[in-house]
Order: C-alpha cells, then sequence, then structure tokens
DNA sequence: TAGTTATACATAGAACTACAAGGTATTAAA
DNA sequence: TTTAATACCTTGTAGTTCTATGTATAACTA
C-alpha cells in the first residue's frame, strides 16, 4: 500500500500498544501479526520495529522479559504497561477525532 | 487536546487537501478553518503551515494565486489541483484503513 | 550435509525534517 | 496611538527516524 512515512509513523504506536493491549508478543511476531492484520499491505522492516520498542519502553509505556518459544528460540516478550494503557486511550480518541474531521470534510 | 508531533504530521497534509477540496482558501483562513472544526483542539502555528503550504505546492498538489480579502488586504489563495485530488483520495483510503485497524484491535 | 531461508534481536549514525523564533507589513479596534 | 488581529515568509537547529549492517540459531531443501 505504500504508506506515507508520516502515517507509518503516527499509527505504528498505537498499533503497538494495541497488540500487546490484546496480549503480550514480541517484536518479530508484532511485525507478522501488523502484516496479517493488514491483508499484506503493512510489511514493518525489523530494523525500524526495535527501535520503536525501546522507546515505548524507555517511557515505560510497556516492559520487556526474556522468554523462549516452543522451539527453544529465545524470545524478548513485551507486555503493556498502566501508563501505556492511558497513553492508548489518549491516542485511539485523537485518532478517531481526526479520523472523523477527515470523514466529515469528505461529505 | 496536544496532539503528537507525528499525528500532527500525519493529518496535516489530507485536513488542507480536505479543505481545499472544498473551495479555495488561505494560509490564515486555513488556520481557522482547522481551529473551528476541532473545536479549538487544533491551533496550527502560521510558521508550521506555510512550509507545508509550499511543499504541497512544489510537489503539485496545490497551486497557488494571488488575491484580495474583501478588505483590500492581499491574500495568497490555494487551490487543489488534480494530482492533489488524487492524493487526497489515497490518503482518505489509508486513513480509513489503519483507523479500521485501530478500532478492531480495541473490541 | 551444505546451503538457503526464516526467525530473532540489536545499534550507529547518515539523512532528514519539523517548527520555534524571528522578521515584515497592513488593517481594525481600543 | 498603540495594541491586537490579520497575513505572509524563512532560517537554523534541535531533534528524530530508520536504513544499513551486524550477529546468531532453527528449519528447511536439494
Amino acid at each position: 500500500m505504500g504508506l506515507s512515512k508520516d502515517l507509518v509513523a503516527a499509527s505504528s504506536t498505537p498499533l503497538i500498544l494495541s497488540i500487546l493491549n490484546k496480549g503480550e508478543s514480541y517484536g518479530y511476531g508484532i511485525i507478522q501479526q501488523v502484516h496479517d492484520m493488514s491483508d499484506g499491505d503493512i510489511s514493518w522492516a525489523d530494523g525500524m520495529l526495535y527501535p520503536i520498542l525501546h522507546r515505548l519502553e524507555k517511557k515505560e509505556w510497556i516492559e520487556s522479559f526474556w522468554g523462549k518459544a516452543e522451539t527453544g528460540r529465545k524470545r524478548k516478550y513485551y507486555r503493556l504497561c498502566k501508563a501505556g494503557l492511558d497513553e492508548l486511550k489518549l491516542q485511539r480518541k485523537q485518532w478517531k477525532q481526526l479520523s472523523n474531521m477527515i470523514s466529515q470534510l469528505e461529505g
């Protein structure tokens, strides 16, 4: 779909927080979830996602812990923090307002 | 409302293009339109808007011409170009998809 | 079993860019 | 007459992003 850089930046945080709100996940898995959920339209590069995850962790919106996949491979899992849930609610509200404004201007 | 930098960046272009799709306007006027439309939540600084308008003009999504206000004050008006309408349609579609994804993850 | 693909994480720094701050000028209002 | 509102513009920098690159293991395949 070739989303603009701005849209990718604006949507990545609420998407990640939303996914983690549904349950714990990990970097590589999040990329696949977003890919599947968008019917293949959104393909995040891993090198782009990890810095975002680190940034969100620094802000204490998410937290990480090391785990293991069924295969034995190690994975770094993330879960949502309280502050992250608050932020998610705020960003969802803002997304809705802007989305409504853009829709209204369509009619 | 204190929109995040990312959201401002991602929404400013479709908002401006949408407004110009409704009819010609000018920098200062667009700021007021957005302000009113958002119930005062969104207050763009003029120093932020003009560079965006110039950028959109460079991409030939909009074009400008000098005009006069009723008061006699000179104004630079902008109108939407064909390429700008195409881009607007695309961005609206993308906004909707992302908005839907974020909403779906809510339920 | 060697080679390739998929999985999985990480970071430095080049490249970009937004926007605050500062500038000019006119009209209206107090 | 001076302040506020209208109206436009640009530079510099402070900050950010994400490309490019690196490491490593598991799984598949030829």
